[in-house]
DNA sequence: TTCAATTACTATCTTAAGGTAGTATTAATA
DNA sequence: TATTAATACTACCTTAAGATAGTAATTGAA
């Protein structure tokens, strides 16, 4: 049970990005370098973090990308929504089509609390709470 | 992020069979039906089990599957280890390599509490405790 | 002893995620 | 304007999960 490799490799470029705060534009090369994500599937990401409006991407000599919203204003959940990863409030631990008060599953139960815990951590956590925290390999 | 597809299916399975412990056999046909999973899929499923020791199989004419534990000795997280599903103590929610108090990813904070409360219920669920627990669609 | 009902085994197909390659487009600067 | 360094686009390759198909082995009972 684990977030998929590609919602992974996002929240750690745009932590890294948001922590760059100072240098106005980071490119695809260093986030590659540093981020140890190949370069060719980090443009992929990063292209798809521009159409949904979470970065901000300048072509050309001396371009590359920027956050385009304040750190602050940025979620992790927001992140996951992208890729179909965050958990969605009917969302059964064990997949039976129709999971709620009426017709639970076996795990429903037990499953409320750290599902409501993981949909916090997701839902409040910003760019700006995560970035600078330790390393980011 | 969710369980494998396998993992839900397994523990549905193992679920059901518990509930009917008043029926010495349960065969694969019963289970694919009332389960709603592939029959063929489902016994590449029942095999495992077998060979992890979960399950007790009687091949022939009027065979079918058994639990070989009691109920209360069949842990969720057992089910989970077998499928690589369940969440190591180490198990990094940004899959960084390496994410410890030296070097901690951005999220790890926030990970520790709702990591510890999956574990809890996956460790501490037995098939007895979720057995007759509503629909097992 | 034959038949039917059952699980086990082996091989294959399908799909989606993860990843790669090549080319086109853009824009700063010499 | 030519060059260079950057992102964007299109197409494809690889791998593992999910699922299917066919056959072999086993066993109770007619």
């Amino acid at each position: 049970m684990q977030l998929s490799n590609t919602s992974q490799y996002a929240i750690r470029i745009l932590a890294y990005i948001a922590d760059q705060a100072d240098s106005p534009l980071v490119n695809a090369t260093q986030l590659s370098q540093r981020l140890h994500i190949p370069y060719k599937f980090l443009t992929k990401i990063m292209t798809t973090l521009v159409k949904k409006d979470l970065i901000l991407s300048i072509r050309g000599k001396e371009g590359g990308y920027a956050l385009k919203r304040d750190s602050s204003e940025i979620m992790v959940g927001d992140i996951l929504d992208i890729f179909n990863d965050s958990i969605q409030d009917e969302q059964c631990v064990l997949g039976i089509g129709f999971c709620n008060g009426m017709c639970k599953c076996a795990l429903h139960d037990q499953w409320m609390e750290p599902k409501h815990l993981l949909q916090k951590m997701f839902r409040e956590s910003s760019l700006k709470d995560i970035a600078g925290r330790g390393c980011k390999i």
